[in-house]
DNA sequence: TTACTACCTGAAGTTAACTCCAGGTCAAGG
DNA sequence: CCTTGACCTGGAGTTAACTTCAGGTAGTAA
């Protein structure tokens, strides 16, 4: 696959996947004999992984290079990886807790708006003009 | 209350306070005669609502002061920031899902570790040393 | 009076994570 | 052969959201 294709798939931009590739967010994609790129299905895996704990989570892009990096250097590295991994899993459900008690807030805060525009509404009638 | 007193209470600090009000994140806060800041009650709540929605739920600070610029504008803009706060509402619920969704991944893709460390375990001890 | 401390302001600096750009290569079409 | 279009690189520029700084004031303690 073609950087234009993957960037159309992922919805990343051309230079953003580049960019991920030059600083170790994802592994360094196979080239053919020109140098331009060409993704194989394992490079394409990389990409969706990395949007995903990088767009979708937040993870920070210093412990995901950090993760590539190990995974590079083969298996002796897997419970480091684990580690890892369990490590922000362990953020991503704090963060996660912390995002709902402030959807409730926030229902809280729109409930009162709503008493608020009620009790408005019914003094103006008392009062019309 | 003194700014000191509100960052130690909040965990902001006095630089983000002074920030946070210069930018009209939240309104002014009262000062005694020679020009420094007094945090009252009301004062308070404010900071503590912002810290909420900027920290907690990480909703943009241009929509954060439009809704403070509103909230000073009185009654007739009730509706106005009623309808802000549900649109923020339901991108902050999507946001959760997506989080949620992530999490299941990144538990799936630790349980596959797990998988493949047992394994290697298990091959090792067959073939000690 | 002098020194100290907490506070003030406007402006410049920082950080993370992209995003854009200038200048260059390469293969294909006319 | 020449042009066009997709791609390449290293490096500079951008954005949001703070954070730091230089230079100054005001109240208090020795």
């Amino acid at each position: 696959m073609s950087i234009a294709e993957v960037s159309e798939k992922f919805n990343l931009s051309q230079d953003t996947l580049r960019y991920y590739e030059r600083i170790g967010l994802i592994p360094p994609v196979h080239r053919n004999k020109s140098g331009i790129r060409s993704y194989t299905e394992e490079d394409c895996k990389w990409v969706d992984f990395i949007k995903c704990m990088r767009q979708g989570a937040g993870l920070p892009v210093e412990m995901l290079i950090e993760y590539v990096t190990l995974s590079r250097q083969g298996d002796n590295t897997l419970e480091t990886r684990k580690g890892l991994l369990v490590e922000q899993r362990g953020r991503l459900a704090e963060k996660i807790e912390e995002l709902t008690s402030t959807l409730l807030r926030l229902d809280d805060k729109i409930e009162r708006y709503e008493q608020t525009i009620l009790l408005k509404e019914k003094t103006l009638k008392q009062q019309p003009e």
